[in-house]
DNA sequence: ACATTAATAT
DNA sequence: TATATTAATG
C-alpha cells in the first residue's frame, strides 16, 4: 500500500472535458452544465469524431464524458473499450439506461462512473474527482509523512493542472509503447556487440543505434531483459561446472553465451 | 547532478 | 509478457 500524499494541490477549474453525445438537446444541456461548473468543454456528436480528437493529440483532455446511445456503427461499449485501450483518461458514462447489469458492464469495462439520467448539477460539479483520483493515486509527489512537512525544498513543487495555465497533463498514450521489432532489436544487438557486452550501457547503446525518438529509458529497459536472458543461459552453463565462481566471473560468462538464441523466442 | 540498474509496476 | 517507471546506488 502506497503512502498517500498529505498535500496535493489540484485546480479543478478549467479541466478539459471531451463530451460525446449524439443527441443535440442532451449535448447542449450537458455542455451548459459542465461549462457553468467551469470545465472547458469540447463537444462531439459522434464517437468516431471523439476518437479522432483523442488520437490526433492536438487537444489534450483530462476526462471523457459520454452518452452511450450511439448510432449502430459504434456502440457505447466499443467506444469505451477503444478509449481505455488508447488512453489513460477517466471515462464517465451518461445514459438514460439505469439497469444495474448494464451499469456493471460499463464499470467492468473500465468506466470510472456511470451516471443515469437525469444528471444533476451537483454530480457534474464533482466530476473533477475522477481526474484528481487518478492523478493523486498515481502521483509520485509523496510528501514526507513522518514530519508532516511538505517537502517543497526539493524540485517537487506541487504541480497544478491544466486549468487556466497552459500546462497540459501528461496523458500517456498506450499506443505509444515502443515495440522492439526484429529490425530494431538487430540494431540494438549490433550496437551492444560493437561496444562489447560489458561496456554496453544505455547511453552508449542509444548513441550507436542512432534511432530518432528512441529514448535512453527504452534502451535501458531492453538491455535489462537482454542481459537477463544472457544471464539465464550462462547460469545454465554454470550448472555443469563443479565449483562456484566469483561474482565477477558472471560478467565474463555473458560473453561465453553471446551466440545464444534465447532472446526473441 | 547524472547514469545505471535492480526492483517493481502496468 | 513486454515495456515502462521507480528508486536505490554509484
Amino acid at each position: 500500500m502506497k503512502p498517500y500524499p498529505l498535500q496535493v494541490s489540484f485546480n479543478f477549474h478549467g479541466l478539459k472535458v471531451l463530451l460525446v453525445d449524439n443527441n443535440h438537446t442532451s449535448i447542449f444541456l450537458l455542455s451548459k452544465m459542465l461549462q457553468s461548473c467551469h470545465y472547458q468543454v469540447t463537444a462531439c456528436t459522434h464517437p468516431t469524431q471523439a476518437l479522432m480528437l483523442l488520437r490526433n493529440g492536438e487537444m489534450k483532455f483530462d476526462i471523457v464524458v459520454t452518452e452511450v446511445n450511439f448510432s449502430p456503427d459504434m456502440n457505447g461499449i466499443m467506444f469505451l473499450e477503444t478509449v481505455k485501450r488508447e488512453t489513460d483518461l477517466p471515462v464517465v458514462i451518461v445514459s438514460a439506461e439505469d439497469r444495474i447489469d448494464i451499469m456493471i458492464k460499463y464499470i467492468t469495462k473500465g468506466a470510472c462512473a456511470y451516471l443515469p439520467k437525469p444528471v444533476r448539477m451537483e454530480v457534474v460539479q464533482l466530476l473533477w474527482q475522477h481526474v484528481a483520483r487518478k492523478e493523486i493515486l498515481g502521483s509520485k509527489q509523496v510528501i514526507n509523512v513522518e514530519d508532516g512537512e511538505p517537502n517543497s525544498s526539493q524540485s517537487g513543487e506541487n504541480k497544478e493542472f491544466c486549468g487556466s495555465s497552459d500546462e497540459q497533463i501528461k496523458v500517456r498514450d498506450k499506443k505509444n509503447r515502443l515495440v522492439w521489432t526484429d529490425d530494431l532489436h538487430q540494431k540494438f544487438v549490433d550496437a551492444v556487440n560493437q561496444l562489447g557486452i560489458r561496456n554496453a550501457v544505455p547511453k552508449k547503446v542509444l548513441e550507436l543505434m542512432n534511432v530518432p525518438g528512441l529514448r535512453r529509458g527504452n534502451v535501458a529497459s531492453h538491455l535489462q531483459k537482454y542481459r537477463l536472458n544472457l544471464g539465464k543461459t550462462a547460469a545454465q552453463m554454470q550448472e555443469s561446472f563443479t565449483g562456484r565462481d566469483t561474482g565477477s566471473s558472471m560478467i565474463e560468462q555473458y560473453g561465453v553465451s553471446k551466440n545464444s538464441t534465447a532472446y526473441g523466442s
